[in-house]
DNA sequence: CTCCGATCCTGATGGC
DNA sequence: TGCCATCAGGATCGGA
């Protein structure tokens, strides 16, 4: 599921649900997602503690409680829901936080790449400090992003899925944020010309933005939360659109491998060397 | 610093 | 049906 619309239409679900409810017990099946933390250590820094705040960074969930924060990241598969005690597991559920009103909050993650972390007061990990902008809150000016990427030789959509330039920005996202851009995926970030670096600062919270209105995009029968899933895979561009149409001028999307990951772009409009 | 590739995992899918 | 290769919405690590 996890780029930023997900992630925050994760919270936004999961909000009103978890606040002033605090935590009676919790229990983790996958160690190594909790390092370096052990389960007994973590079950007992959450226990007793109340769910203050419910916020996204980048990526990241953070339960803010009484002394600490409760980090989650979702990674590849994640998921993070609250479900009737009384209805049981579903599948993969890797760590439970039973609540004060019968309610559990699980968490689900099949290849179980997610993270699971407890900050104490004061403690900000590289993980979160070192992230960069936030898309939908930070305005970026073209002259601010000159400077963040005048020597950076990376390729554009690589330095997209870099999380301390954007944070929130995942494979998807970063396909379609360059599509409507109309930026070659290949050119080298340093050598974006002024426009292309406005068209950015521009499409990069329009993608993000227009795709948390749909609730995110749901692939391979993921689901958010709630179990509904969001709609936006209807309206992806170029994603996932190998040999279809590009929407704008017809020529045929293109799939090719960038730093092990695929991108899909329109070989047409984005062919700005 | 920046970069690149390997690595951590499991499950779904498609070809034979 | 079974087997195998490939791919997957992420991020970190070590070496160059």
């Amino acid at each position: 599921m996890p780029e930023l619309p997900e992630v925050e239409t994760v919270v936004r679900e999961i909000r009103g649900e978890l606040l002033n409810r605090s935590i009676t017990a919790a229990r983790f099946a996958v160690p190594r997602q909790l390092q370096p933390h052990t389960p007994r250590g973590l079950a007992r820094a959450v226990a007793g503690q109340t769910i203050r705040d419910v916020r996204r960074r980048g990526k990241h969930i953070l339960l803010q409680l009484d002394r600490g924060l409760l980090l989650v990241h979702l990674r590849m598969t994640g998921r993070l829901y609250v479900r009737e005690a009384a209805d049981g597991e579903r599948a993969h559920e890797r760590a439970w936080f039973d609540l004060n009103d019968g309610r559990v909050l699980a968490f689900r993650d099949a290849r179980t790449l997610g993270v699971i972390r407890y900050l104490r007061d004061g403690e900000t990990p590289l993980m979160l400090n070192r992230l960069g902008w936030e898309p939908l809150s930070d305005r970026v000016s073209p002259e601010e992003l000159r400077t963040v990427l005048s020597r950076r030789t990376i390729a554009v959509k690589p330095l997209l899925l870099d999380q301390k330039v954007w944070a929130g920005i995942g494979n998807i996202y970063a396909s379609e944020i360059l599509w409507e851009a109309r930026i070659n995926p290949r050119k080298r970030a340093s050598r974006l010309t002024r426009s292309e670096m406005e068209r950015l600062c521009q499409w990069v919270p329009r993608v993000l933005q227009r795709a948390l209105d749909r609730g995110g995009s749901t692939l391979r029968n993921f689901v958010g939360a709630d179990g509904r899933g969001g709609s936006y895979q209807r309206e992806l561009r170029v994603y996932g659109r190998e040999g279809e149409p590009c929407p704008r001028c017809r020529a045929p999307v293109r799939r090719f491998v960038q730093a092990q990951r695929s991108t899909y772009y329109c070989p047409r409009c984005q062919n700005t060397k």
